[in-house]
DNA sequence: GCCAACGTTGGC
DNA sequence: GCCAACGTTGGC
């Protein structure tokens, strides 16, 4: 079981908009070494959210919905879909990340060009801590049970 | 807006 | 296969 920090710029693509929708392809990544990344990922694995640019946080936890595949728009990179597990009871920005003394590891920091990067379990869970966990999102809605006229 | 870091391209 | 030039990312 593997964990995950991906970037976004929210201005092109937020966690937001992830939880709004629910599901998303995660696709336009041109770099090989986060390609190779993205290839290595399998369903139910956690992942990071991070906003790049606008931000520098990190947000939420999605997870993997699928088994990579071949991007569409490029035949040499890949894909992989994501759904939402939930916010961070807090956002979780760069600085804090890097006066973490268990986090100075991280690919993030030490590669900032990386999009998609691993990171371990334990990096994962701090990360987690210091946001104050995971809020689970709200179920979608469910039918509404039609209640019976009778009594 | 600037610049450092890094990746890619292409001439040789 | 090297390396200079160039482009992109992303924090500051």
């Amino acid at each position: 079981m593997a964990f995950w920090l991906v970037k976004t710029e929210p201005d092109a693509y937020s966690f937001a908009t992830l939880c709004q929708v629910g599901h998303t392809r995660w696709d336009g990544v041109r770099n090989y070494t986060a390609r190779n990344n993205l290839r290595l990922m399998k369903p139910g694995e956690r992942v990071l959210v991070y906003h790049s640019n606008i931000g520098l946080e990190v947000v939420g936890v999605a997870e993997v919905a699928g088994n990579p595949y071949v991007d569409p728009g490029h035949a040499n990179f890949t894909a992989c879909d994501m759904k939402p597990v939930g916010w961070l009871g807090q956002p979780v920005p760069l600085s804090l990340l890097k006066s973490d003394a268990s986090l100075q590891g991280l690919a993030l920091i030490r590669q900032s060009r990386l999009s998609v990067m691993p990171v371990s379990q334990a990096e994962f869970d701090r990360i987690v801590e210091l946001g104050g966990g995971i809020q689970p999102l709200l179920p979608a809605k469910a039918p509404r049970k039609p209640r019976s006229a009778k009594k």
